[in-house]
Order: C-alpha cells, then sequence, then structure tokens
DNA sequence: ATAATTGTGTATGCACAGTAAGCACAATTT
DNA sequence: AAATTGTGCTTACTGTGCATACACAATTAT
C-alpha cells in the first residue's frame, strides 16, 4: 500500500493514486477485503487534498475496485480471478492498440517493434 | 497532408494535430520543403481557431518538424535520415517503456505482452 | 508600387478541470 | 457518549484549451 505522488509527472494526482490501487488490486498485491487507510491520513500524508483522495476513490469504487462505508472505511473489493484477468486484458489491450497504431503511422515494422519489446522488458 | 479532427477523443486539438504531422514527416509521408496549406484555411476547414492551429504549428517548429516564413508559409523541415531514425526511436522508445511498465504492475509476463502485439498488429 | 496573401502579436472572453481549505452531517465503531 | 470515518457542500484559485477579433509585418503576385 505504498502510494505516492509524483509533482514532476503532468498526469492528475487522483489518476496517479487510481492507477495504483487499480494495479495493486489487478496483480494481486492487495487482496479483496484488505482495508485501506482512511482517506483524512492519505490526504495528510501526501500532502493533498482530501478532495483529490476522495476524487480517486470514488472513482475506484465506480469501477469495482474499493467498498466504502460510511463510518467504518474503504476495502479492497472482492474479484474472482476470470473478472480479474478481464480487467487485466482490457487495460493492456488498449495500450498495445495504441503502441501499434503509433509504430505503424511512424512507419515501423512488427519485428523492429517485437524486438524493442523484447529489449526492455 | 490529410488533417482531422477528433472531438470524441478527449486529448488537446493542437495535439492531434501536432501528432499528425509529425508522423507524416516522420514516416517520410511528407517531403521535405513540402509547403503546408496557410494556417487561415486550415482554421476554416476544420473548423478551429486560428490559434489553435498556430499552436500546433509554434510546437512543430520549435521540435524542428517544420520551418515558417512570414508572408510566404510554413514548410516541411529538412531532416536527414539517420536524425529522423532517431526521432522515430525516441517517441516509440517512450511508448514501449509505458507499455512494459504497465504490464509489469498488473504482472503480465513477457510472452503474453508479445503475442498480444503480434495479434494485433 | 500596389494589392493580396501569409504569418505574428496581442487583447478579451468563456468554459472546464484540478486542486485546496473548511465546515457540517451521517454512519459506524469503540 | 465519544471518537472515527466517509459524505456533501461552499468557496476560491490556477492553468489549459479554445474562440473571436483586430492590427501589424513580411513576402509574393500583379
Amino acid at each position: 500500500m505504498n502510494l505516492s505522488v509524483n509533482p514532476n509527472d503532468k498526469t492528475p494526482i487522483y489518476r496517479q493514486l487510481y492507477e495504483q490501487i487499480a494495479s495493486e488490486v489487478l496483480s494481486g498485491a492487495l487482496a479483496p477485503y484488505t482495508p485501506l487507510p482512511p482517506i483524512r491520513t492519505v490526504s495528510k500524508e501526501l500532502g493533498v487534498s482530501m478532495i483529490t483522495v476522495r476524487g480517486a476513490w470514488e472513482m475506484l469504487e465506480r469501477d469495482g475496485y474499493l467498498l466504502t462505508r460510511a463510518g467504518s472505511g474503504c476495502f479492497v473489493a472482492p474479484i474472482n480471478d476470470a473478472h480479474r484477468r478481464d480487467r487485466v486484458d482490457e487495460r493492456l489491450s488498449a495500450a498495445v492498440d495504441a503502441l501499434v497504431s503509433d509504430a505503424k503511422s511512424l512507419g515501423v515494422d512488427r519485428d523492429t517493434l517485437l524486438s524493442m519489446i523484447e529489449e526492455r522488458f
């Protein structure tokens, strides 16, 4: 549960938080029903407004990554493995499609792209 | 030189234009010294403000893709092949790195990622 | 030379997103 | 009851993106 904010990154803070939590849930690093620290605490520790944290949490709940109960706290939502794999595939598919169309419009062929991936993995 | 704007895409218009021109220059689709249509024309045809087109053009000039002369017009900047390949590599490297780190944080292994690329190329 | 074309500079305005501080309220736990 | 936690709301500031419009400078065409 090591949350962090990168001020140099121009992607909005609430999105950075979203990505970190979502990734940890999808990779299994955060097990279902794991309690998250109170948003006031997160807000204080990261030096970020409560509204920003809430924004991230709301989106995470909307997308099925979190459960939240007033007075009690926020917890990792239970997700079955099939569903989890679907989500992972969704997220990666979008990124892959973007990269492929990027490569194509730059005139880079398939094998060159593949070897770039192999190198950097 | 088929410029287009996608209103559904949330990426800013000036960036959409930038990407299209830059890609065509880097892929060689736009040869050096090719004249671009006047910004007033582009503005009218795409139904966007001159400021937006200017913004894209300025950035393209700053990054060495365009030459612009008041009274004369804008032209594709001359780039030698080595330099062009470097630029292509830069752009693709960034995208590849992002994808790879994305895959890693989602717990997706190298071979799975590679086969996704192969499928979609 | 004069006129037309093209890029430049600048002012004004509007809308939205992101962030922040603060306060009152509701639900739950201790 | 008191403490903790999430919720809802107001207010405000900043930056980005976009648009309109006008005047000016440089080049090209007549």
